[in-house]
DNA sequence: CCAAAAGTGTTATAGCTACACCCATGT
DNA sequence: ACATGGGTGTAGCTATAACACTTTTGG
């Protein structure tokens, strides 16, 4: 309670306003190269502050919904996808994130599936990007999109989050183009296969994928749970 | 926007209100068998809801601070001490946290060092209890210091967040023992040495801590950075 | 001398990396 | 036949766990 009110503008004085965003990635194959990256989808700002600009879908929470129905509804919203995963990234609470009022964003991030990614809608006010070639967004979103892949860079190691990219069945080879075009490395086809052998949840069906002009690989499902919950802290 | 605007009770029209809360985490010695144990502050709520229950340190958001720093002042205020670490830890939002209105709680946690923790001042309002013997808290706290000690027990392992509970200089013994405490199981002793050792931050001083009925132990000094930001997306 | 913790050495094992090699398919 | 990825084998290296052993202090 500053003794100063006469001093401290009437924008220090208001409540800070409360607003979900989500940081939704979907794996693409490049229209140049072929290999799957990262792309993410964005909504033109039609409104002062950052008018025209670029943003991350989101906007105020509801008073009858969680926070994490608030950002798989933003998500719907903007792309009419579900998400395979949605996780809590952090809460942004700077005190100059809007030049207008003061913000405090809690922020989700989320994967979403090939062929659902293939049907979201573009729109004049929709737009999906590459990850790696964002150009100037509104707020400090820029700021939140490198933090939401260091995260996604992070948890692809440790955890198995990267089948939130893939369908129900996949090759051992998907798999690998996943971690690959998250961490931005080649990995040994050999190795990588053996590690995911002698893991329990990914197990072989009878079936393979034709098509290739070479001899066609075994797919494989992923039989653990969603992982939607690990580090959270319902889980 | 609910359409049946007259169905909604009144509580589910008030915007959320926003506080900040934290999990203060201190290693003292267990009064029994004099090994370090895990300890964190509590205040005793003097109003409704669970008047008279314990809950953790918080407090609304200033409109003229950061988070962090309303993090940092209620910790600040409630136990007087200054952290050593400070990190968020999750956004609690969900509907029926608290029974009168909407609070979407932004919950950080904190270490302390020992001399601190030495200081804390302890009142009719603010008690110290063992992390593993809490009693039932106000609100959903006794789940947010379980996550807490989750993300602190997996930290732990992978950062350098132990030196936060240590002084300037230490032996390799008390790393251990912070260790132990935290994870709850014993560790050895030669190999835990070798693998410290084996870390270019942490160096070996001149001097010796006596007074031991045994070999004096060398202590060691942590030259690393205070990893106070890592896992934030300021880092 | 003895107890107790500090500190060093040694061996077995598991996992990872690099890379050679064989297999099955489409063209 | 041959190019292409699928799939297997294997040797070398590194990290870790288990535990025997030596060292230095206080009593």
């Amino acid at each position: 309670m500053p003794i100063y009110s006469a001093n401290v503008s009437e924008r220090a004085q208001q409540p800070p306003e409360l607003a979900i965003s989500t940081v939704i990635f979907a794996l693409r194959p490049d229209p140049e190269a072929g290999v799957p990256t990262l792309w993410l989808p964005l909504v033109r700002r039609t409104r002062q502050p950052f008018r025209d600009l670029w943003a991350l879908p989101g906007g105020p929470l509801s008073p009858d919904e969680s926070l994490q129905d608030a950002a798989a509804r933003n998500l719907q919203e903007t792309t009419g996808l579900q998400p395979s995963y949605l996780e809590q990234l952090y809460a942004f609470g700077g005190l100059d994130r809007s030049p207008v009022q003061r913000v405090v964003s809690i922020v989700y991030w989320a994967l979403v599936k090939p062929d659902e990614a293939a049907l979201a809608r573009e729109t004049e006010n929709v737009r999906w990007v590459r990850a790696d070639d964002l150009g100037q967004l509104a707020f400090d979103h820029n700021r939140i999109v490198e933090y939401a892949l260091w995260r996604l860079r992070n948890k692809v190691e440790y955890s198995s989050i990267a089948y939130a990219f893939l369908g129900s069945t996949f090759t051992l080879a998907q798999v690998r183009e996943v971690y690959e075009a998250v961490l931005g490395k080649q990995l040994d086809p050999a190795n990588f296969r053996r590690q995911l052998r002698a893991t329990p949840d990914i197990e072989p069906t009878d079936e393979y994928l034709q098509g290739g002009r070479h001899r066609p690989p075994r797919l494989y499902r992923y039989t653990g749970s969603a992982a939607q919950l690990s580090g959270s802290p319902s889980a």
